[in-house]
RNA sequence: CGGGGCGUGGCGCAGCUUGGUAGCGCGUACGGUUCGGGACCGUAAGGUCGGAGGUUCGAAUCCUCUCGCCCCGACCA
């Protein structure tokens, strides 16, 4: 038995007593990622990254099946590109990274690592994009951009992340904005389905937008302290990167237009959002879907003869999952006992784990254990015939049940507050779902004296009119508060 | 940038008040016993105490300056 100290130093800090310790901790405890030499920069591991893939390997499937294709623009962008947009400039200029120097020598003109990339893709475009017949022009690229932020976190806010950023033209307001809605539905699926978080879909108000966007939605969910992640966004821009980089097209009609751009993007914050949402004390949770192991196979066994016998029908095992199209590690290693190895592959969050010992060789079954469903309420013995389709139909329950929890946890953290003083303890829980009037004056008046901010409008919002929370005018649109990562 | 905390083997810390040339736990390597929920014993490797200057016969310890990191706030995917 191990002495009590020796126990608190193998556990996580408690997710309810210190959210933000838990999440720290499980980050680097996971292997997800890594602090890197630089203030604010993170080195994202192999197991952080494989998350990473299978996040990318969705949504571009679904990119690609809408028509997009992928394509890479440079890291560095002159600063002049930059100053053309006026809110664009207003909105990155304190954050921007800029490269002074190259081979020694003062450059002319500073350049910016992007912080991302409409300038120069709309250099791009004005060039490319000449007729209607050249639009509409929908193209991504998976890329890292640079942003100086003050204050970091692992996954959450870091000077440089890895995202994708799709960038589209179009000849009419109404294609582009069906784009913007397209894409933002792609991530509302990818997110409920793939990841197993539910989202909410909206508008964002104007002082949350991006930066040179018209019209920003975005994807909101509840993360397990109650505040609210932006999980991707995408922008409507107008025209007004068209008419900052003369993006124009020869309608059929021979008349010379601007054209309507779009922006959208989903970043590794995203993994954050998985950590935060599934994860508990014990550590990481995935959702099957897209968990680098979907299944982990944990030997037991004393003897040599034992050790023989229980990893032959181990590796048959893994062979006969594999081949169904699982993604399965078969924890071999030695000198390290079982229960380390349950705890180890817990604090990974791979979602289901098989037993095998000599019992289960014997009668010929294994015992399946279910990473959502702590102890021995999750384990059940399962035969070994057929077990490719108990461990598929496991994996489709774990998948549910993570949803269905941060489902429940979201309602059950969801206010609609009968009035301000409601409204101050609903967003010190989680999301107050309340009217407002519109004003970006009550906007402020809300974030300064309780810093909740207004997450998004929802598109299914009510039909009724009601008070706006803060000033008690008539207000027609009700919106999500949330204090906000 | 404001407030707080911390820099000592890979990790977590003690030692500092009252200077005397570095210690504990974990981890690592090797050997043995173990193995159905974080095993144990033995042996070994590994640190110019964040950096620079100063005081002193002597500095992890005292003084000055610096650098970095983490947490909380103001800005942000």
């Amino acid at each position: 038995m191990m002495g009590e100290h020796i126990m608190s130093e193998l556990k996580l800090p408690s997710r309810s007593a210190d959210f933000s310790e838990w999440y720290n901790e499980l980050v680097i405890r996971a292997e997800l990622a890594d602090y890197a030499p630089v203030r604010g920069c993170m080195i994202v591991r192999p197991y952080g990254w494989a998350i990473w893939e299978n996040i990318q390997q969705s949504l571009d499937r679904s990119f690609k099946a809408t028509g997009h294709v992928n394509a890479a623009f440079p890291m560095l962008i002159p600063r002049s590109f930059i100053d053309r947009e006026k809110s664009h400039v207003e909105g990155f200029s304190p954050e921007l990274a800029v490269v002074t120097h190259g081979g020694g020598e003062e450059l002319e003109e500073p350049l910016v690592v992007r912080p991302t990339s409409e300038t120069i893709i709309g250099h791009a475009y004005s060039k490319w994009i000449q007729s209607y017949r050249d639009l509409p022009l929908l193209i991504n690229q998976w890329n890292s951009v640079v942003r100086w932020e003050l204050r970091t976190k692992l996954f959450l806010r870091t000077l440089e992340f890895f995202w994708q950023e799709g960038h589209t033209a179009h000849a009419t307001l109404e294609e582009a904005e069906t784009e913007t809605r397209q894409m933002l539905d792609i991530y509302r699926d990818f997110a409920v389905n793939e990841a197993a978080i539910p989202v909410i879909p909206g508008r964002k108000t104007a002082s949350e937008r991006f930066a040179g966007a018209d019209q920003t939605y975005s994807i909101e969910a509840m993360m397990g302290d109650g505040k609210a992640l932006q999980s991707a966004t995408s922008h409507n821009l107008g025209q007004n990167f068209a008419k900052a980089f003369e993006i124009r097209f020869l309608d059929q009609n021979g008349v010379l237009q601007y054209c309507w751009t779009t922006s959208w993007g989903l970043s590794t914050r995203f993994i954050g959002a998985i950590i935060m949402v599934h994860g508990d004390d014990q550590g990481l949770i995935l959702p099957p879907r897209l968990a680098p192991h979907q299944v982990v196979i944990v030997p037991i066994y004393k003897s040599d003869e034992e050790r023989i016998k229980v990893l032959e029908a181990a590796r048959r095992i893994r062979s006969e999952l594999v081949a169904s199209g699982l993604r399965v590690v078969l924890d071999e290693r030695e000198g390290t006992s079982p229960g380390f190895k349950f705890n180890d592959w817990e604090m990974r969050g791979v979602p289901l784990r098989i037993e095998i010992g000599p019992k289960d060789v014997a009668k010929e079954n294994v015992v399946l254990a279910r990473r959502d469903t702590p102890g021995k309420g999750g384990k059940s013995f399962v035969p070994q015939a057929g077990i490719s389709e108990a461990v598929s139909g496991a994996l489709e329950a774990v998948q549910k049940a993570l949803y269905d929890r941060a489902l429940n946890f979201r309602n059950a953290n969801t206010a609609d507050p009968k009035d301000f003083e409601d409204f101050r303890a609903a967003v010190e829980k989680g999301f107050a779902y309340s009217f407002w009037c519109g004003s970006p004056e009550c906007e402020r008046r809300i974030k300064e004296e309780t810093k909740a901010t207004t997450r998004c409008i929802p598109f299914d919002g009510p039909d009724g009119v009601g008070e706006c929370i803060y000033c008690r005018k008539p207000a027609s649109e009700k919106a999500y508060f949330a204090k906000a990562y």
